[in-house]
DNA sequence: CCTAAGGTCTCTAGTAGCTATAGCTTCAAG
DNA sequence: CTTGAAGCTATAGCTACTAGAGACCTTAGG
């Protein structure tokens, strides 16, 4: 039996992370000592590694749900785990194209700036003025920091 | 003279947007009507246009608070601009690095799966396993969507 | 001149996925 | 038995918005 603080050293989360979890479903209710503190065994382990290694990969929660119960039914089939993976996929890379067209005009806009004078610095000009760019580049981004 | 639904249609930033923009500080209080509407001119529209294209290429709002208190000063040198740009830039070139290695995990996974049940899938499988990686892809993923 | 539609006003709360704080209780080592 | 670390609950904060409620303003038609 583990401690909170043991279960997530054991898998890599934080603790407040791990009683978010619970909080919104994705991890069971643990048994609790004789002095009310959560108690974890391999199960919920395995289930927080899982629920880790899935939002490395980018997967959002809904997702991360959806496939813990699928998981739970071995005896099904996998297509819908396999949609929600390729769903991932698309995401990354459409994320991917829109961040290379970024990269670019980013290297262009510091590449281009001799270093002088505010009003004369291209990246304020090109910040300024859409037409100055390359590419179309429009807004989407996705996904929140670590 | 434009009311803020004009404004933002001009820019191409909903209404809401707007008045959050100024409640944040990012844009300055306007005039307003007899009747208390919010009344812009060039300048607001320019400075909205400007912080638009920048929210377009990822730089986050303090990011841009600070990219337009520089242009204010057109005379002083546009170093600290350029180390902002470039920070963005280095933002991105690592979120690129990380989704490309995301992409590698994620087609492994599916091209893997051969799509029989939830116990042989190799999506359920690897995601419970990060030892069945190729790459370490850690986790750190950044900004929000539009 | 009046009315109806649509734009605008303020304020509040919600989104994703946590993180941080406060003030308390429990546990384990010495 | 004491002390300090770890645990508990509850609440608020983070980014950058978005959505709603309910009231007010503006403007075009009749
Ligand atoms: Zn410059
Ligand atoms: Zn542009
Ligand atoms: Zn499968
Ligand atoms: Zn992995």
């Amino acid at each position: 039996m583990l401690t909170i603080g043991k279960l997530g050293e054991a898998a890599g989360v934080k603790v407040p992370t791990i009683r978010y979890y619970e909080q919104i479903g994705l991890l069971p209710e643990p048994d609790r000592s004789a002095g009310n503190q959560r108690l974890y065994g391999q199960s919920a382990l395995d289930r927080l590694a899982f629920i880790r290694h899935a939002r490395e990969l980018g997967f959002p929660l809904d997702a991360i749900r959806d496939l813990l119960s699928l998981s739970d039914r071995p005896d099904q089939s996998c297509a819908a785990a396999d949609v929600i993976a390729r769903a991932q996929l698309a995401e990354v890379e459409s994320r991917l194209a829109r961040l290379t067209a970024l990269k670019g005009e980013l290297e262009r806009m510091v590449v281009q700036c001799a270093g002088g004078r505010i009003a004369d610095c291209r990246v304020i000009e090109v910040l300024g003025d859409h037409s100055l760019c390359a590419t179309d580049h429009q807004h989407p981004e996705s996904e929140a920091a670590s």
